[in-house]
DNA sequence: GTCTATAGATCGATAGAC
DNA sequence: GTCTATCGATCTATAGAC
């Protein structure tokens, strides 16, 4: 595990972003020196096994941060509609409207994805299941609430794929409205 | 443009099997010389570009795959709805069921994408461009047949991703059979 | 703690023999 | 055409001064 590096509290975003545009096997510590200020030295003295150190602290973040503002809110919210606002709301400013990728589903398309493994999984499985129960709690049978609950998921990564793709990230914000448009119709049915 | 190399013609599905593994910036030439059989002699015989030169032709001949099995039998099945299952059918064979992912999707990701935007913004435009107009030959007005055509694209990829990180080729199975089944009520509407 | 210097390996790419 | 040898750059990681 890293040091506590708290006085440099900035440094870990910052890892994410450049791991974000370069992914993990295109990041440098040449370029991490130059776009956190620090030396390898330090760098080291953080995080001793180096970069894959690095991309685990920051997934790590990744995680913390969508258990606070996405997954327990799908949880614990006694609103499950509410919950599941709180959810597009959250993921819409996270991924900058579509302007942002996703850092566990970039790493989960090649081979680094076998180091990192454990973290990819959990992030989608804990995703799915939270919006899962908020569905369930909403009312809808288990069954359904499944499907649609892979059905946001997957799309939203989708979506983060052809934004980028595309250089358009409207692509992100046309899905997210057609997302939630079916989970308040699947209510009805 | 690469040199003809018809007498290697299965060096290229290679190269993307390379590419789909690394991803770009994760290939290094020993890998490809090691897994072609070809020394870097050979190799920049053919791309003298080199690394870069051989992503494209890949890019190229995915692009001409996908044209070929996916895009035109959308475009021009006489019967629209017979082109959508020619598409399905031929995305679970391409991508294995899900245990195989979209290097264009991975490209797209991180900072390569600059290099190849030209080809990866067309393969995704061209297949969404393909499957609207076959909706709509079905019978969809255009802003239906629009939102559900991107709507399929973009999950098959998210599916992808999910079914990669998670190690489960079922999710895009599961994804598919979901989108089949909404393409099938949405014309009842 | 943070830096510079540098080791040691590997990178993409080239040269030139055959 | 295909190979080996090798260049110069860059890589991750370490050592050690301060």
């Amino acid at each position: 595990m890293a040091r506590d590096i708290t006085e440099h509290h900035d440094v870990i975003p910052t890892l994410g972003e450049i791991f974000r545009e370069f992914g993990f096997a295109g990041t440098s510590l040449a370029e991490i020196t130059h776009r956190t200020g620090l030396g390898k030295g330090s760098l080291y003295h953080y995080f001793p096994n180096g970069k894959k150190e690095m991309a685990e602290v920051v997934l790590d973040n990744v995680a913390i941060w969508f258990e606070e503002n996405v997954f327990l809110p799908l949880r614990e919210s006694n609103n499950p509609k509410h919950g599941i606002k709180v959810m597009f709301k959250a993921v819409d400013d996270y991924f900058h409207s579509g302007k942002r990728i996703c850092l566990v589903g970039a790493f989960s398309l090649d081979n680094t994805r076998d180091q990192f493994a454990c973290k990819l999984n959990s992030y989608f499985t804990s995703w799915n299941q939270a919006l899962a129960s908020a569905l369930k709690r909403d009312g809808l049978n288990a069954n359904l609430a499944n499907d649609i609950s892979e059905d946001v998921v997957t799309s939203i990564q989708g979506a983060l794929v052809l934004a980028r793709s595309q250089d358009n990230p409207k692509v992100f914000t046309r899905t997210l409205k057609r997302l939630k448009k079916r989970i308040e119709s699947s209510a009805h049915d």
